[in-house]
Formats: structure tokens, C-alpha cells, sequence
DNA sequence: ATCGTTTATCGCCGATGGACGATGACCGAA
DNA sequence: TTCGGTCATCGTCCATCGGCGATAAACGAT
């Protein structure tokens, strides 16, 4: 769980060998497979104070636990993290996002080869 | 469980309201973040035979587990089951997977209206 | 009818996930 | 300093996941 992101990025393997990478996908699909993170990506990416005062006002869920899942977030690295005062801002990480939705499209694609 | 699937497909709802479901896209991506069926997909899309079989030979997990794997891809619609004799075939639903990949390609870009 | 193969399902169990409240640290304001 | 607000972490509880072996059903072949 602590090193879990720092590997497949950009491996243009050929469609033999590990391709894909299935377990580095898997870890951050699992990032995005709960509702509640989805919808804290969605309210980080619509406004500008991103911290978790905030989210926790739009979500009713406790405060733990919307840091809990803002902290797997940001261990899956599709959100960034920086203390700002007593605050913590969080933003989207716009690139680490796309090169998600990069990898399932490749996945995606590998399943459909010739057409 | 048993009906998690049958509701968000072709929703292109306007940047405000529930926008893209995130309790739909967490159920699907919940499917897809496990090795093993990330692994599952990539067989079942490379091979003819697909049965559960030729699977378990592949992954050196135990004939239960892999039954088990396929049947949570079945119900996410992702796979497509087809009793044969005494097979079972088992088939990607390639555009079912394309939709998923779609529907995280949607959610990224409402994470990045302006630009 | 009997055997072998394939498969789905059923417990069972350990591990993980997700929720919460409580607590303590940190910081700004009064 | 003291108070109020924000936050991360800890411990607890319960549900679900993921793995397995065992079992039974279905079917083809002998």
C-alpha cells in the first residue's frame, strides 16, 4: 500500500509480457470504485477552497471519514495535498486523473484488437 | 447486488445535477479493480475458448475463485455468460468495457471544464 | 449405468473496507 | 492564555471481499 503508484506510467510495452500491469490499474481503480470519493473528486474539481471542512459540509459524512477517503486519494496520487495554515487544501490531480482514464482506455483498447 | 447495473448508460446530463452518477461508475470501476479480473478481461479477449476452465489453467487460482471472479464481472455486465454443453462461455462485452472507459473519460473531463 | 470433466454454489475463515466517535495537535482570534 | 475551528489519527464495530476445499448438478463418453 506504500508503494503502490510509482511504477507504470508510461510502458508502451508491446502486447506480449506484462502489458497492461494489471495489479498497478487495479490499485487505482480501486481508488475510484466508491461513491463518496467520486463525489469528492467531483466538488475538488468545481471549486477553489478544497478543504475538508468543506467537503464534509456538501457530503454528510463525518469528518473522519471524508479524511480517510481524501487520504486514500491522495495515496492513490489523483489528489494533491498541501497544509495551508490550520487548513488542508486538496486538488485534483488533473494529469494523474487522465493518465487513469489512459490506462483503462489502453485496457479497454488491448480487448478490442483488430477492430 | 442484484441490480446495480440497470440505470446510468446514456445519461448526458448538463454539468449541473447528479452529472454523472457516481454511485453507477463506483460500482463498474469496483468490478475492474482487482488483478484478477483485470487479468480475466485480458484472457477472455485474447482467446476463443473462453471457459472457466482455460481460465483457472492460466491464473493459478483455484476453480471457485475464478467462478467467482467471472460471475462479478457477469453481473457488472462487463462479461457476457453463454451456457455451452457443459461449458459455460464466457465473452467480453466489448462495448459494455468502451462504456466504462467513457463514463471515467466523462468524469475526468468534468474535472477539467474550462481547459 | 458408471466414470470423468466442467461448473456453480456453499460454508468457512482471515483480511480489508468503511463508518463512526473521541482524542490530541495545530493555529487564529479574542 | 484561552477559546473555537480545522484536521489527522486511533480504536472500535460491522459488513464485505477474497481465498480455499468440498459438494452437487449437468453432461459427454465409455
Amino acid at each position: 500500500m506504500t508503494e503502490s503508484l510509482v511504477e507504470a506510467s508510461g510502458s508502451c510495452r508491446a502486447p506480449e509480457g506484462p502489458a497492461v500491469d494489471s495489479r498497478a490499474i487495479a490499485a487505482r481503480l480501486a481508488a475510484l470504485s466508491h461513491p463518496a470519493r467520486i463525489e469528492i473528486l467531483k466538488h475538488l474539481s468545481a471549486s477553489n477552497s478544497c478543504c475538508c471542512r468543506e467537503v464534509v459540509d456538501r457530503l454528510d459524512l463525518a469528518q473522519s471519514t471524508v479524511s480517510q477517503h481524501l487520504k486514500i486519494l491522495v495515496e492513490a496520487g489523483l489528489v494533491r495535498f498541501e497544509p495551508d495554515r490550520q487548513r488542508s487544501r486538496y486538488a485534483v490531480d488533473r494529469a494523474a486523473l487522465a493518465d487513469v482514464s489512459a490506462s483503462l482506455s489502453a485496457l479497454v483498447n488491448s480487448c478490442c484488437p483488430g477492430r
